[in-house]
DNA sequence: TTCATTTCTTAATGTAGCTTAATTTTTCGC
DNA sequence: GCGAAAAATTAAGCTACATTAAGAAATGAA
């Protein structure tokens, strides 16, 4: 997977045969360890898909509390959607965890390629109600799963990226303290 | 907003001219209050679309306790997209809170539309990106504010549900007991 | 390698929200 | 309109997780 043309086509690239028409417009960039690629509040909001390397968005709450929303490794694409309605200002930060090599797109651009490559967007339904059904699964956890059931789903279904972050990340995807976490970990290996 | 059409066609329907075409394939269905449109478990999942009424999205946990994942008046598109990938049952139980007329959609007939009318995909990825928006902003919300600010911004949010629903099940969206629920009421009419 | 900084752990104390239960209020079928 | 059932309130005790703090371990720059 080494192009978001890959993600989104399907048979669309095949039937339009325009891969390298888009391919062309598409900007590759890579980011080191600690950039931050978007903060609260920008206007602009991109979307970045990862050739390489782990981006993550999350929010500062008004304590300065850390909270966050994704990871998104290689393969993945992450964006600030609710950016785009409303005319709202990102809501999300996004920084890098990693060493990334990136593609980046305004949102404008999937707005022509939906236009122009109307295929484009039955594949990207289907990517959005994967997202949907992700998101679905998120919010029922942690209205019914203590702190240490949603860490152990979490190390299940995200077991790559739970060893390349550090911990208080992922307290702070739980939406539980590191310390917590900590202490969750304790009565684990215990066990 | 009396048919699912008006909501996902935008220019489609214009361009089409297949209104009525469509419109010969869709059943209306008339729903009472109390009634249980799916369980949890059950392999086909639907779509609903509420023309009138109100129906509500929820799970039920491993204690019995329910969950209310979302509510859907007029005009709302309610299913359990989860079910549709990697073959599982449904998570989601569906149920009616007050008496509705529904046009209900195998997740089938939305394939068959996609394919047969791109354009419909271009609108379906819009509102699929607006869930997106709003589950993002819920997962936020259950992760850095209190029981209160929830209950609050749900006012805010849905003011127009909060009258038609009762406090059990605002008190199990917003993942909290009634009891917890009518103690915050009770601080926030004091003031 | 060394020192400074960040991250992780452990433990004490605090608190939001849960559980249980009893009482009041509302809803609804007859 | 009456009575039963469901929903909402109130309050006491409990628990999961937060906060605070202090020390240990890991990381990273000079």
């Amino acid at each position: 997977m080494n192009s978001i043309l890959q993600l989104f086509a399907g048979k669309a690239i095949a039937e339009h045969n325009s891969f390298a028409e888009l391919q062309n417009k598409i900007q590759t960039k890579r980011f080191l360890k600690g950039e931050i690629l978007q903060y609260q509040g920008d206007r602009l909001a991109n979307a970045y898909f990862v050739k390489s390397g782990l981006l993550r968005s999350y929010v500062i709450d008004k304590k300065g509390k850390e909270h966050t929303f994704m990871f998104a490794p290689e393969g993945w694409i992450i964006s600030d959607i609710s950016s785009q309605f409303s005319d709202e200002t990102s809501n999300l930060m996004i920084d890098v965890l990693e060493n990334s090599e990136v593609e980046v797109f305004s949102i404008q651009f999937f707005s022509n390629i939906f236009h122009h490559y109307p295929e484009f967007s039955q594949e990207s339904a289907l990517i959005l109600m994967k997202r949907v059904a992700t998101l679905q699964k998120r919010v029922i956890m942690l209205m019914s799963a203590t702190a240490a059931e949603r860490y152990e789903h979490f190390l299940q279904t995200y077991p790559n990226i739970a060893q390349r972050v550090p911990q208080k990340m992922i307290a702070s995807y739980l939406g539980i303290t590191p310390e917590a976490l900590s202490t969750i970990r304790g009565n684990l290996f215990k066990k």
